[in-house]
DNA sequence: ACCTGAACACCGTTCAAGT
DNA sequence: ACCTGAACACCGTTCAAGT
């Protein structure tokens, strides 16, 4: 691992530059390659093709995540802030997630807080069918929440928001009141905070 | 809208078998045209660039999409069914929810189940910011379930399911039970459903 | 109005050849 | 072991020219 060629090292980390600077799409293999000052086909010997490239990139970003850490004393506490922890670490990391759902690897970071779950649901006696259904679903509002935030930051400069969609309904069957509160911005974070809250009310004990 | 032009017609019809078959990458330029029996170059006068060409054909997915209806009685029950039939639909029509999302208007798919749910939320006299937080919650629920079942049913071949990783964890601190448990498949519509009756329970009345 | 052909600036990838 | 250059089969797109 560190008798690694210097032009891998260079190659790799242009690659990286390249991915959170302009994302995935900005990366071809003549681009890094002018990166780095060597011909394309250079490239091929080092790492292989452009999808093993990909990929070698991502295991370093992965590898370089932060643990996720359950903070606070009671079970509950602690299970939520695994939870906050998890969504918050793909928020800062665009280019992790981005990389990972590219290639198909998304599993793979969802992984890291389905152990840290599992910790502190055994931690908190949770047992049975119950504490892996309270698991999964814990889970999969976490990854939800994650994946539909990034599409939203995603969203091109000429689409229309559903905020403005709401703006030229008019529907006798919706209250007033509502429509009005769907024209103005979503608080992910309060509403990613409620969803959680609610959910463990129900799921736990 | 009527008088369009058979090519027109034409060209539309073989992009979206193209993508209901081989995935928006599948498509471009030149075998549209080989499939229509046109030169590249023509394509650009009747529909304009690539992306005009995929914006015009997701138009007539979304048209193509079968109203949400809410079923059943009572509020609950017309909310559930709501987000069920939403989550349905997507994955009835996995290549409309695809094309959606790497054009950016997912957001767009997302708002039909929005007014869907302002609907039976009026009707069942539930108001103010209450409300606003139990339609967006389920919203995000929803979209949150179809967004990762559809990544996990596009994983490469290669790639390991979560399951897979789990059969290699050994932590003294994780309940054998539910280690084995992961171990096994997870049923998303089972999985759906209980989140779903978790999330009602916390958050309708 | 509708379509073609030539052309440009890009891709990923293979492979023989060099040092 | 490391790298280049030529070459192939693809891309999206523009534009002048044809009917």
């Amino acid at each position: 691992m560190t008798d690694q060629s210097a032009s891998r090292r260079r190659i790799l980390d242009a690659t990286r530059r390249l991915i959170e600077a302009d994302g995935v799409a900005a990366v071809s293999m003549r681009k890094v390659a002018a990166e780095v000052g060597l011909a394309p086909t250079a490239i091929y010997w080092h790492v292989g093709s452009r999808e093993d490239l990909l990929h070698a990139v991502l295991d370093e970003m992965v590898a370089d995540l932060p643990p996720i850490r359950a903070r606070g004393a009671g079970a509950r506490d602690r299970i939520a802030s695994v939870a906050r922890a998890a969504r918050q670490e793909f928020l800062d990391q665009v280019a992790t997630l981005q990389l990972a759902t590219e290639l198909g690897r998304g599993n793979e970071l969802s992984f890291r807080t389905q152990v840290a779950l599992a910790r502190e649901m055994t931690t908190a006696d949770l047992e049975g069918d119950d504490a892996v259904a309270a698991l999964r679903s814990i889970l999969f509002l976490v990854g939800g929440f994650v994946v539909i935030e990034e599409q939203y930051r995603q969203r091109p400069p000429g689409e229309l928001a559903t905020r403005d969609l709401w703006a030229e309904v008019d529907d006798p069957d919706i209250d007033p009141a509502i429509r009005e509160a769907m024209t103005g911005p979503t608080d992910t974070d309060a509403l990613f905070t409620y969803s959680l809250d609610r959910l463990l009310d129900a799921v736990l004990d």
